[in-house]
DNA sequence: CTACTTTCGCAACGCTGTTGCCAAAGTGCA
DNA sequence: TGCACTTTGGCAACAGCGTTGCGAAAGTAG
């Protein structure tokens, strides 16, 4: 517990702040004035503020509005090119890297096979020499030979330690236990790394970059792909947790006693979930989902569930439709008369790179940790 | 999303966080010294917002500790008395008074009959009575006759806006519906009013002054008693949601197809643990409530759960064995040694009151909203 | 062309935490 | 008893934050 702030810390603070909203605006830009309702400081700290981030040049001026009777306000835009990370997404059996600008754009993508089986060196290895590549074939300008790479950020699934980036346990491979991958990667690239799961990355880059911002600060992204898991945003934050074991949502129990789960336990909404889709009865498996949407939207009141992974992907008309009837029906007995909206998540295969890359760029925003 | 910190926001929020520690340091005070390390300020920018506190009647230097060689340490103190609150808080049939001191130590308390079927201006001027029959009887030192009492924070079951201190519904009472408590009860008293579901307040006073806090910065309460609900603490602050709606605990669907619950769902979580309740079956009723706390300990990563309620009082041991058992054997599946640990919560039937005299406590100590 | 509105920067200011320095108050050893 | 040393904590000067007062810049409206 630090929370001590000092001016240092707040001027970074209110620096983050406009630097957020500036992303937020996007290519529409956003004026100074704006700027200092939006964060409740004076006009006049706005443009000190703004100032600094001019000469920094992470902003610049772009155009003008119309004018309302005076002098016409001057637009403020984010420079998407002052700062670049890279996301890695290492799914079951293929590595996928993106290489993003500030706005959290995608500038350029490589995909390539991938084998855990292969040993830790080589998977690192062949990790490094994939940013590599993927930052010597994005330098397209000729005076830009030093791209400003922030760092590389990696989503994989299984449970690890976002604070150390340690991984705790992946799946079928038992060698990879306790494996130290932020600072093997760091060691082997020289630029820092971030790692976190996959679902937390994918909600990070939903919170960030897609439409769920702009109407809700707190949703829950539900993956369903082999597995089922949850990546939790709360009040604009990722929801980690101390060990970064939150979102642990397929192995929800939804009915006591059940068909037994490969976790060991009975009744999992994994088990029963999958089991559905195998049946290929989408209505039963949007069902079973909702419920525990439902079980998660009653204990943490969010204003919205968005729905992702291949399956959802496959048949995304029954699992919204499904879910949201199993939403609706509960908020309709607690006497609401709307239930919390359900979504299909922007961003689809591509979402979880990205929201690595964000694992970097977040910081920049104020956008850490909750 | 106002956000912007100014000068004035930051002597109020490192004020804030010295308070605190020095709340947490109880009776046994803390220097200076140890101040600036656990804030992360210099020693000098301690000693002078603790000169402020000193001035403003807050704190007080009380003894020295021993010397390590050098000038001892002058220890500081919380004044206790330097302000006060009041929690009320309204049971089903029983409302109950308690002032609290800046430390949340009980100084009065008062208990009376409650009907809430008596009509709401009866009620609130009864409500407003009690609170002035408890002000003025703690008022024993003579030249005290102005006691400083920040407000009167409420707590009540039931579905209600926290922000606008408005109730939406109250089982078996339409004439209660959409009712202002706060303004009505503020306007009677003319000291402002709080008003919160009593187990997110049961929440507060255990993350304020239970034993929890020095352990965990995140927990779960849960409380069994007429029904099942569950105030949440993640990361010392009370998590509400936007619409005040964040614990529904009780209409998890725990069982498919279920038994049908009051609430017109089937297989929710409080109907399954209540009729094992109603059989004497409390090893079943521990075993269902077990299953969701693992469900919630999961899926947000918490670090303690606390158990409360008549029910609970009533059975503390197989309550706390049987919660337990669930929660670690799931630990084990997922490769953790031990689960979270599982505790009767302190305080017992006075907690809910205690925790509603700190809704309007906790602010000064920065602990207000997550 | 003038009056007015609105935006936004410059300069002075108050206040924050920080730094350099020194007095205060102990311990430990000769 | 006296001196050296350590540690605490206040005083004063300082850099830097957002704020305030004021005026220049850049439009519109008549």
């Amino acid at each position: 517990m630090a929370g001590g702030v000092n001016l240092l810390g707040l001027r970074s603070h209110n620096a983050a702040l406009v630097l957020d909203l500036l992303r937020t605006a996007g290519e529409a830009g956003i004026s100074r004035l704006e700027l200092a309702e939006r964060t409740g400081l004076t006009p006049q700290a706005v443009s000190k503020i703004t100032a600094r981030l001019r000469a920094d040049g992470l902003a610049v001026e772009a155009g003008r509005r119309a004018s309302t009777g005076g002098k016409p306000r001057t637009v403020l835009r984010l420079v998407p090119d002052a700062g670049h990370a890279v996301g890695l997404h290492l799914d079951r059996d293929e590595l996928r890297a993106v290489l993003c600008d500030l706005t959290g754009a995608v500038i350029a993508e490589r995909r390539s096979p991938l084998d855990l089986g292969a040993g830790r060196e080589a998977v690192v290895e062949g990790a490094a020499r994939e940013v590599e590549a993927l930052l010597a074939g994005a330098v397209r300008v000729p005076d830009a030979a030093s791209l400003p790479v922030l760092g590389v950020g990696v989503a994989l699934p299984g449970p690890l330690d976002h604070r150390h980036g340690v991984l705790h346990r992946v799946t079928g491979f038992p060698e990879w236990d306790g494996f130290p991958l932020r600072d093997a990667l760091a060691r082997r690239l020289g630029t820092p790394v971030v790692v976190d799961k996959d679902t937390n990355a994918a909600a990070l880059g939903l919170a960030l970059g897609g439409a769920a911002e702009a109407a809700s600060a707190s949703f829950a992204y539900l993956h369903l792909g082999t597995g089922l898991g949850a990546g939790l945003v709360i009040g604009g934050a990722v929801h980690r947790g101390a060990r970064t074991g939150a979102g642990e949502f397929g192995h929800q129990v939804v009915q006591l006693d059940g068909p037994p789960c490969h976790c060991g336990d009975r009744g999992c909404i994994e088990a029963l979930c999958l089991a559905a889709v195998a049946r290929g009865d989408m209505a039963e498996a949007a069902r079973v989902l909702g419920t525990g949407a439902a079980n998660l939207a009653g204990l943490l009141d969010i204003d919205l569930v968005l729905l992702g992974g291949r399956t959802v992907a496959a048949h995304p008309e029954p699992f919204v439709a499904g879910v949201g009837a199993v939403l609706d029906a509960r908020a309709r007995r607690e006497g609401s008369t709307g239930g919390v909206p359900v979504r299909v998540a922007p961003g689809g295969a591509r979402g979880v790179a990205e929201g690595a890359a964000q694992l970097l760029l977040a910081p920049l925003f104020g956008r850490a940790e909750d």
